[in-house]
DNA sequence: TTGCCAAATCTTACGGCGTAAGTACACTGC
DNA sequence: GCAGTGTACTTACGCCGTAAGATTTGGCAA
């Protein structure tokens, strides 16, 4: 609980701690529930409070964003093989993702080109052409996994029941007609809770078999790279 | 230009017409711009007349999002091979989303449950059964091929300079700085405006190479699939 | 034809939002 | 001690979503 003041008294804010508490509040209670108000309130000050620290709502958001690239910013990339290094890339990318399933909303809707980001696919560039890839079919790479874990991610976690109050249970939509969908229905009950991890890992794995082929354009006629024997 | 009315005298709107303004709306001038007062007025009414179709105006985002998975709809996927299908499925998906770039966000957002689109995954999921795929494979494949469409779309369509009046340059970021990301500019300057097209293409056939794999559970050791084969 | 009702529309009002503008206070360096 | 600078608060404006209620209409029963 923050201690009283009196009027003028500092509270000690920076960005970062703003940026901090907005993405507690938004974790906790929703992207809704974030206000300049209340989370002026949750850090025990006035909503002026915070144009001190972040510009306006936008730059907040940005911010937000900002906060889980950088969570998964290391360049892991340079590990072992370059799949394996994609691989850990896309997991630890996903894993930020599902840290604050309600910030993908915005992950998708604004640009990611913070100069650190920008950083961070440059050397993942640098690996994948090193690797054997030809610089654009690099980025074509790049993008495609990226582009592919955030919209795994979304489709994750979309909460049906559009209510808002869907902030503590990950199950996803089980409730279809068996009557009317059989198939569907039973494909669902046949995936157990975990099982979007597997379908993740499974599309991933048949994205990276099949970037593989394009390396050096088709370098060896089937199973390429020795990709981590041990 | 709606014709003046005077209190009470009906101005024929349907729930269709308000969801058809309303995306008409957001396509012109972005998501932000949508509210019920500015699509009231778009529609020559005041903003209270639209509850009469549309309960609020979370259902009328969901109406949005459905007018779009509606217009991707017909299952294609009985076409030729399961893979032509899936290919025709993903490109008809990814059209339908680009050509409303601004309800994208909204897509992701938001769960597409609607009956109308779980008879399409279950004509889908009947398809890729029939091709080979167990069933719980088969829902597998579909989610990820969503995903990665949906993915890919919103990371084609993401708008840097968080500006509002981002509805008329489809162009991307091209301003990185050669010098301090020399492989990243150059890759970019590569791959011309219509690359975005080619780079899904791309990983599209990468991934449904390596589902190819896990059809009846690696059924041939290395090619498998005779695939269109005309 | 007349009378009535359900549906479509408008009016008013409330609380909450983002934020521009102005004010008050506490630190810092001289 | 004292000015300067930056942090925090207050007030106010115009927008938002929408609840409640008044008003008019088109269509149907009698």
């Amino acid at each position: 609980m923050p201690a009283r003041r009196m009027r003028g008294q500092r509270a000690g804010l920076t960005r970062q701690a703003v940026l901090e508490a907005g993405l507690a509040l938004v974790d906790r209670e929703g992207l809704q529930a974030l206000s300049m108000r209340s989370l002026g309130s949750e850090l025990g000050v006035e909503a002026m409070t915070l144009y001190n620290h972040v510009s306006n709502k936008d730059a907040l958001l940005d911010g937000l964003v900002e906060q889980i690239i950088v969570s998964v910013a290391p360049p892991r990339l340079e590990a072992s093989t370059w799949r394996a290094g994609l691989r850990d890339f896309a997991h630890a990318f996903l894993a930020a993702l599902l840290a604050h399933p309600n910030v993908i909303p915005l992950v998708v809707s604004r640009p990611a080109t913070t100069s650190l980001n920008l950083r961070v696919m440059e050397s993942a560039l640098e690996s994948l052409r090193a690797a054997g890839f030809p610089v654009h079919r690099a980025l074509d790479v790049l993008y495609s996994v990226t582009g592919f874990v955030v919209g795994h991610a979304a489709t994750m976690t979309v909460q049906h029941a559009s209510g808002q109050e869907a902030h503590d249970r990950p199950e996803l939509l089980l409730e279809v007609d068996a009557e009317e969908f059989p198939l569907l229905s039973a494909a669902m009950r046949a995936s157990p809770p975990a099982g979007a991890q597997n379908r993740f890992d499974f599309a991933l794995e048949a994205m990276l078999t099949g970037f593989e082929a394009t390396r050096t354009s088709a370098q060896e006629p089937c199973r390429t790279a020795p990709e981590a024997r041990r």
